[in-house]
DNA sequence: TTCGTTACCGCAAATTACTGCAACAACGGT
DNA sequence: ACCGTTGTTGCAGTAATTTGCGGTAACGAA
């Protein structure tokens, strides 16, 4: 109901054609307040369209990031998807241990990105990093 | 020649063993200046011993990976590995468009480290950072 | 040097993600 | 309402990486 209209528009002004799979995809990822495997998007848009195949979802998964409507986190080796918010940017910080993500205010990042930029020229990829490492329960659990 | 034998000894100490195929990985590892995907460490440890299986190479370099001896970059969607220099520490920067990778001194993440350890407790892998963006040439090229 | 434990390897199959292609359907024009 | 163009889909196949399992070999103990 929030924001689809805008995808959408975005989708059909760039060309790109409106297909029920597509709306699918939308609307599932729409519908979480967090993120979503792939496997979790193909299981429940294949309730709505029982033929929808796991190679549609990827692609349209991967349209979706490039038009900036969601954003990718890498959780151990799945590729996970949320709704890009433009209210509520952030990013992601994943255990390595126990998959647990936290959120972070991309604040942290700004000052790292700006350096990048002036004295590289390097844009780094921000709406889409994920940053890996072990949680407070984890590390203090971990005595090796 | 080099670094071998503290790895060998950290493997022993831990109880792991030391078997030919490793002995191969390690040196190829370490007889690389740069980076060095999965799937050319097996083609060089095939010469060496015809027989090993790319699942022993992947399940090689994860170990010495959790050993801190090799570091992972991800360039594509591909896992190089190289070797640890704690003399010689750095991050990468990788071109989402062309691959191209640039190294990053970790100075520059000092501070961001750091915060997230004191603020959430998180504990950053920052051996393994490789951050994903624009190079500079790309960044230019692309005017869209 | 031999022996036993058990970590490791090779093999095959599974997982996750992506791509080529022919049939199909969205949608602007008629 | 129908048609044709062309972007999309489903299917099957591929690439990269991981995992389960039975046999094998590393290495400390005897």
């Amino acid at each position: 109901m929030t924001g689809h209209e805008t995808a959408i528009g975005r989708l059909r002004s760039q060309g790109y054609r409106i297909t029920p799979q597509r709306l699918s995809v939308l609307d599932i990822v729409a519908g979480r307040t967090g993120h979503i495997g792939a496997d979790e998007v193909w299981s429940l848009a294949k309730e709505q369209h029982p033929y929808v195949d796991l190679a549609t979802i990827y692609r349209t998964l991967q349209l979706l990031k490039r038009l900036g409507v969601v954003t990718e986190v890498v959780i151990g080796n799945k590729l996970h998807f949320e709704l890009a918010d433009q209210h509520n940017r952030h990013n992601h910080m994943v255990c390595s241990l126990c998959d647990t993500v936290q959120t972070l205010s991309p604040d942290y990042l700004n000052e790292f990105s700006e350096r990048l930029e002036q004295e590289f020229g390097f844009t780094p990829d921000l709406e889409n990093l994920t940053i890996g490492g072990k949680c407070a329960r984890c590390h203090s659990a971990a005595s090796e």
